[in-house]
DNA sequence: TAGATTGTTAATCGATTAACAATC
DNA sequence: TAGATTGTTAATCGATTAACAATC
């Protein structure tokens, strides 16, 4: 349960139950759909592969209401609780930089609205692709960056470009006064103290992929 | 160091180890080309930002010879230690089911096969695109699923269908003996015992890269 | 030699799981 | 009531970090 000091929440989630609070979210959001009224961190558990344990850590973490033994939580304030911890309800702004084919995928994904992350423009260094308009996103010169993001505080950057130019763009977005860095180009950015940095990084998903199917077909495990 | 029983490797890295190989990998690599001879676990952590007894413990686990103090790693052996170790050298099949724009990104990154794996065709049920050819990927009706798995043997299987159809084509790939399985739709999936998932999960990456950046702005921590 | 770098053993840290009393 | 479910405390597990002797 959360407790609040003032107005100050003070649960402070591990990484690792931020990352499944989505999958609770989108599943619960589910089963309301359905009309569902209660759910069981033990149901919720079941459906998803998780440990019953884990998941009533983390929903009693995060939920404003104790659950009821026998019940469960009510859909409706738990789904509350859930978006309003991870920050659905409040938009956080963004601007992507390297519209390739995965920038394009990321620039026209509507979930991520849903998700409090409003991509608010594209750039990149191609004359060809500025001024396009992607889904609905305007695409601007790399020139403008710096611009942008002074006149606009915006405090995340999504980087899409090759591998190769990723830290350099990188420094420019630092520089400029980008915070939060979600890297989707194959390689470990520097950044000064403090900068975030989230890596996607399919190389090293695969690598543990195909290991384990290695050991598990070689019976070693 | 490696050691050998027989033919049989018995380094058993840990999910985190291997999935910063790749990283050592491509960095290594870089320096390769560079001129290097050779590199050491220290100078590696550096660049990478890691703690240097970790990229030790990394390296020496992989490594068919031991590292000499004061220089390092040979490159030369070491990249081919590592390719070895991840399989780079010998090149898995794979099946991708969804070709949508995320599918599609996937059919087409040469780079996957550097990496050995070798996604050897498309399936989708949209009778437009079955028949197509995508970079140089044919697309198949996903009647031919069966056959073509259990013809081939192919044991990954790549999900990029929206999440209400994941779990559908899942089931469908364990029925006709796919063993691991690289999950790209926003969904946990239901797997009997024994079958090796993967997911790809941006809405948790970003929840945690966005907390992150909120407990930061409000000096949390 | 002196110092950088190695590999290894022990300590720490963080997350998951097990155990259990409390409650509707 | 009986039993499912809750929240919490303690035990376990796994990975990272610290400490240190060995070596070129």
């Amino acid at each position: 349960m959360i407790r609040c000091i003032g107005k100050c929440t003070i649960f402070a989630a591990s990484k690792s139950t931020l990352s499944r609070l989505p999958l609770y979210y989108s599943h619960i959001r589910k089963m309301q759909q359905q009309g569902e009224k209660y759910v069981s961190a033990a149901a919720v558990a079941q459906s998803l592969n998780l440990n019953p344990v884990l998941v009533r850590k983390d929903l009693s973490g995060v939920s404003s209401v104790e659950g009821k033994p026998r019940a469960g939580f009510e859909i409706d304030t738990l789904l509350n609780d859930l978006s309003e911890f991870l920050g659905y309800n409040k938009v956080d702004e963004a601007i992507l930089v390297g519209v390739g084919s995965l920038g394009r995928l990321i620039l026209t994904n509507t979930e991520f609205s849903s998700m409090g992350l409003d991509i608010a423009v594209g750039f990149d260094k191609d004359p060809d692709l500025v001024g396009l308009q992607i889904g609905s996103k305007y695409i601007l010169p790399m020139e403008k960056m710096e611009s942008y993001i002074k006149r606009t505080g915006v405090k995340i950057g999504i980087i899409t470009v090759p591998a190769d130019q990723a830290q350099s763009v990188c420094d420019q977005m630092v520089e400029c006064g980008i915070l939060a860095i979600w890297n989707f180009a194959f390689t470990l950015l520097n950044v000064p103290k403090g900068i975030l940095v989230k890596n996607e990084n399919l190389p090293s998903s695969l690598a543990v992929l195909s290991q384990q199917l290695a050991n598990k077909l070689n019976n070693i495990k």
